[in-house]
DNA sequence: CTGGAAAGTATGCAATGCATACTTGCAAGC
DNA sequence: GCTTGCAAGTATGCATTGCATACTTTCCAG
C-alpha cells in the first residue's frame, strides 16, 4: 500500500532554485526587499536555511535574480503596449503616439510595482542590471521606447535620454507617491507634444 | 588636581541625539543605508545601543531625520546654484539658463550623494519627505524649479512635472551608472532647448 | 552494483533591532 | 542647600538574520 510516498519529505528537493526565486520575486512585489529572508523563504519552501546556499553564494545573489526577472516583465509590458497602438491612428502621428505608449507602460509598470522597480534601480540592483543586460532584457527595454523615438522622427542619443530620463523620473515620483496618474498623464503628453 | 573631568564618562551625553542623526547621515553618504547600524553608531558615540531609543522610537525614525537633512541639502544647492546664473546673460534667455541651472543642481546632487539619494525617494523616504514637506524642505526644492520655469514663460502643472520628471529621471540614471555625466547635460540641453 | 558528486540536514556563530528593568545625575521647588 | 522627580543613561536578554562548517542522504553515471 501507499506505493507512491507523496508525504515523505524528500531530501531532494528538486527544485528549489526556481522555487526560492519566484517566492523572492513575490515577496518584494507585496513587502519590499528589506523584509525578505532567506530563512523564511527555505521555511515555507520546506527545507533549511543552509539548502539555499548550494544555489546561491549570498543572499544578494538571489536577489540579482529577481532584479533580472523585473526587467524581462518590464520589457515585455512596454513591448505589448506599443504593438497595441502600432496598428492605430494615422501614419501621421504614430510615432509619436508609440512615443507615449512605450512611456505610459515604464509609468505604469512602475506605479504598480513601486518595491520592485525600487529594487530594479536602486543600489542593490547593479548586479541585476548587468545581468538583465546580459540577457538582453534591460537593453530590450530601452530599445522599445528607441523605436518609437526613431518612427517619430526624433533621434539622436540626447532625445532618447530626453525621453527615458523623463519616463524613468515620472516613473520614480510615481512609484513614490509624490505625482498623481493624472499629473504623469498630462506631463507625458505634454512632452510628446513637442515630439 | 584635575578639577575638570574630561576623562571620566559622563552618564549623561547631553547631545546625543544631534551625535546619532550625524553619524547616520555621514554612514547613509559613504555606505548607504543597509549597513548603517544603531549598535554602531551608539558605540562610536560611547553610550549604550539602548540609549538610542531615549530619542529615537525607532531605527527608521532617526533615517526619517537623514532624510528631511538630504532635502534642505538638496533645497540648498539648487538655489546656490540657480542664485549664481540669475544675474547672468542677457534678460531673453535668462529664464531657460535658471531651468538648466536647477536641473543640473538636481542632477548633480543625485551624481554626487547617490546613497543619500536614494534613500530620500525610495520607500523608506516617505515618512523623510512628509516630515520635510512639513518643513518646506522638499517644497523649496521644487519651488526652485517651479520658478525657473515661470520666469522662462512655461507655466502650468504639465511643464512643471515634464521638467522635474526629467530632472528626476536623469538624477536617478546618472546615480545608477547607467547614464554618463555627458549624455545627461546633453539631454538637458536638448530639453531647455525646447523650453 | 557501486561509488562519487549534488543537494540536503544539523548546528553554531556573530550581529542586529528592540524590550524591560534598574541606575544616575541635572535642575526645579521648597 | 537639600531633596526629589524625571530625563537620559546602563545592563541584560530575546528573537531573528546571514552565513560557515561538517555530516548525511539520494541520484545517476559507469
Amino acid at each position: 500500500m501507499d506505493s507512491s510516498r507523496p508525504r515523505k519529505a524528500r531530501h531532494h528537493h528538486g527544485n528549489l532554485r526556481v522555487v526560492l526565486i519566484q517566492a523572492a520575486y513575490d515577496h518584494v512585489r507585496e513587502h519590499g526587499v528589506d523584509s525578505f529572508s532567506l530563512r523564511d523563504a527555505t521555511r515555507e519552501a520546506g527545507v533549511t536555511s543552509a539548502a539555499a546556499y548550494r544555489h546561491f553564494a549570498r543572499r544578494a545573489d538571489l536577489l540579482t535574480e529577481v532584479v533580472t526577472r523585473g526587467f524581462r516583465e518590464l520589457s515585455a509590458q512596454m513591448r505589448d503596449r506599443v504593438a497595441e497602438t502600432a496598428a492605430q491612428g494615422e501614419p501621421a502621428g504614430r510615432g509619436v503616439r508609440r512615443v507615449l505608449a512605450a512611456g505610459e507602460a515604464y509609468v505604469e509598470f512602475a506605479r504598480s510595482e513601486p518595491h520592485l522597480f525600487s529594487l530594479m534601480f536602486g543600489p542593490h540592483g547593479a548586479a541585476g542590471r548587468e545581468a538583465a543586460g546580459a540577457a538582453d532584457d534591460l537593453p530590450s527595454a530601452s530599445l522599445q521606447l528607441r523605436e518609437a523615438l526613431s518612427e517619430a522622427g526624433a533621434v539622436g542619443e540626447p532625445a532618447f535620454l530626453h525621453a527615458w530620463g523623463l519616463a524613468h523620473g515620472l516613473a520614480g515620483l510615481a512609484a513614490a507617491g509624490i505625482a498623481d496618474p493624472q499629473q504623469v498623464q498630462e506631463a507625458l503628453e505634454h512632452f510628446s507634444a513637442g515630439v
